[in-house]
DNA sequence: ACACAGATGCAACTTTGTTGCAAAATAATT
DNA sequence: AATTATTTTGCAACAAAGTTGCATCTGTGT
């Protein structure tokens, strides 16, 4: 575990610094997506909220994670894979969102649809947000 | 429009006010989303913005507008199409949202194609978002 | 015209996100 | 290993976004 996270900070060239190294882990523990205010809560306000907001943004611009929209104002930040190719945009992704459990995940093998546009629209990516119990939450 | 506003109001069992009025205005005169912000400067700050933040609110139970999820932290909201019926959630929708111009549309004629979820997961929802280019920003 | 329910505006506050800068930590160099 | 150069961090101050309680005002039904 140390050993990866410290392997994706140096191939993306990032000093390795106490908040990357821990918010990393955190989000190679728990495989769904994290909130801002989650982060802060589980790193224990160990790190300044700024210092939160900048790593958050430094691995965005990496593409180490990417940013998953929801409907309630909440930008969740979810791990890439990181098989990703240097090419990969990340561009098409499914995620999934449990309205018992809250956790949010991305579904990696599930293909993106093809949607049909009207006439004179060209899309450059497409985001598939799925609400519904996941297989935990499903068991009651 | 006029009529068509106050109808929608009377249909919903909301008292006719200026705020209400000139919000519900907002969003016919302009087909797509508007967020929070574009409401408070297209009124001319002619309203508290508590009064616009519980109208949007009023409007969200009512199921007169719905919210549509952004990759940016903001949220939009768009008006349903009024021939939506009783039993009619909103659930599934196709939101295109314009790279160029910002412009974000609800693309009602555009079905929500069939998405293979792994065992053990249930749907209740489905929202695409569509980034791309739009008729009128194609045309360069 | 009146009374009641509901909507509005104000004030105060919380939460969320941003910016500049000095201090501290990390990485590079000798 | 020590020193310098580069990043990163935390602080403070601020800006923006959203919420709550309460007194006042407005719309609605009688």
């Amino acid at each position: 575990m140390q050993e990866a996270v410290q392997n994706i900070l140096k191939k993306n060239q990032l000093s390795i610094t106490g908040s990357r190294v821990r918010i990393l882990e955190l989000f190679l523990e728990q495989q769904g997506a994290l909130a801002h205010g989650d982060i802060e809560r589980r790193t224990g306000e160990k790190f300044d909220r700024v210092t939160v907001y900048r790593t958050l943004q430094v691995f965005l611009n990496k593409g180490i994670i990417h940013s998953i929209p929801t409907s309630d104002n909440s930008v969740l930040y979810a791990l890439c894979k990181d098989d990703c190719g240097e090419g990969h945009h990340h561009d098409n992704h499914v995620h999934f969102v449990c309205d018992k459990c809250g956790n949010t995940l991305c579904l990696e093998d599930v293909t993106v649809p093809a949607i049909r546009l009207p006439k004179g629209y060209k899309f450059s990516q497409i985001q598939v947000i799925v609400n519904g119990r996941c297989k935990d939450c499903n068991r009651d």
